[in-house]
DNA sequence: TTATATGCAAAAGCTTTGCATGGGT
DNA sequence: ACCCATGCAAAGCTTTTGCATATAA
């Protein structure tokens, strides 16, 4: 994890959250932390519950929500059609590699595959908000492996 | 709609689906030519029993479970959690672009993108076996609307 | 004290499965 | 006649919602 992604968000998301009609419970302190500890890629809702036996499926699914509302996460949809978050920081961005023998998601960034997608969306007129890749493939054995 | 896609996709199906042990049911051929004439762009279950309301769910979705083993359709999952399918062709190979305003998909193919995430992969040792892209964005006014 | 965050339980919605029946071949 | 495809109904799972309670400010 990177500690300096992980600090900026949590001061992010107190700001947000600590506007006049807004508390911190137990549910949301630790569900945030948990986050910025382990939510910089793909965690979903039963993974956080999982971890976290005190907090209630509502309570984690609410604050998802306003999380994502707030735009301080974002939300894909997996081939299982679970929703996986993870903590939106620009610095952060990258998109993911699913690797077909494990299934597990491999983040990665890419400076030209950000500039195709900038052109594509220059192409076709769009003001662009927001974009997701998803490659799917077998890694090939580089060497290092046991 | 794109007639020799649609018409070469259903040879594909007719060819997968004609093997010994398997028989044409009712509900297979309305899905099936569905498909042909609307699938090329996200499907969801749902759009399809509304067009077919003889066809029943576990029918569809058995068959759209086949259809995506067999590697004739894609399956994606949206922002909503359902799942959408189109009909897999080389030939019609392309990824969406979400409008924010209305939110629906906008088909779009981009030789610039195919070509960065070869390269992508290329770099991470990955040899690809799928992709997918979704961009997100407002069309700018090009003057021609109303 | 007061309103918000929480947890429990029930509900909702999509998808899958079991099983008896109908229909292709 | 055989047995695959279908439909119905029930179950499964993730996610949402209603409501009473606990708790932060």
């Amino acid at each position: 994890m990177d500690h300096a992604i992980a600090d900026r968000w949590l001061t992010q998301v107190d700001e947000a959250l600590s506007g006049p009609g807004r508390r911190a419970g137990a549910a949301r302190t630790a569900v945030v932390e948990l986050l910025a500890r382990e939510g910089q890629c793909l965690l979903s809702a039963h993974e956080i519950l999982r971890r976290l036996p005190n907090a209630s499926a509502s309570s984690v699914y609410r604050l998802l929500d306003e999380l994502l509302e707030l735009g301080l996460v974002h939300r894909f949809h997996g081939d299982d059609g679970v929703a996986r978050y993870e903590i939106a920081d620009p610095d952060g961005h990258h998109h993911h590699l699913i690797d077909d023998v494990t299934g597990s998601p491999i983040p990665f960034a890419d400076h030209g595959l950000e500039l195709a997608i900038e052109a594509v969306a220059a192409r076709l007129g769009v003001r662009l908000t927001g974009h997701e890749v998803v490659i799917r493939g077998k890694r090939r054995s580089n060497g290092t492996e046991s």
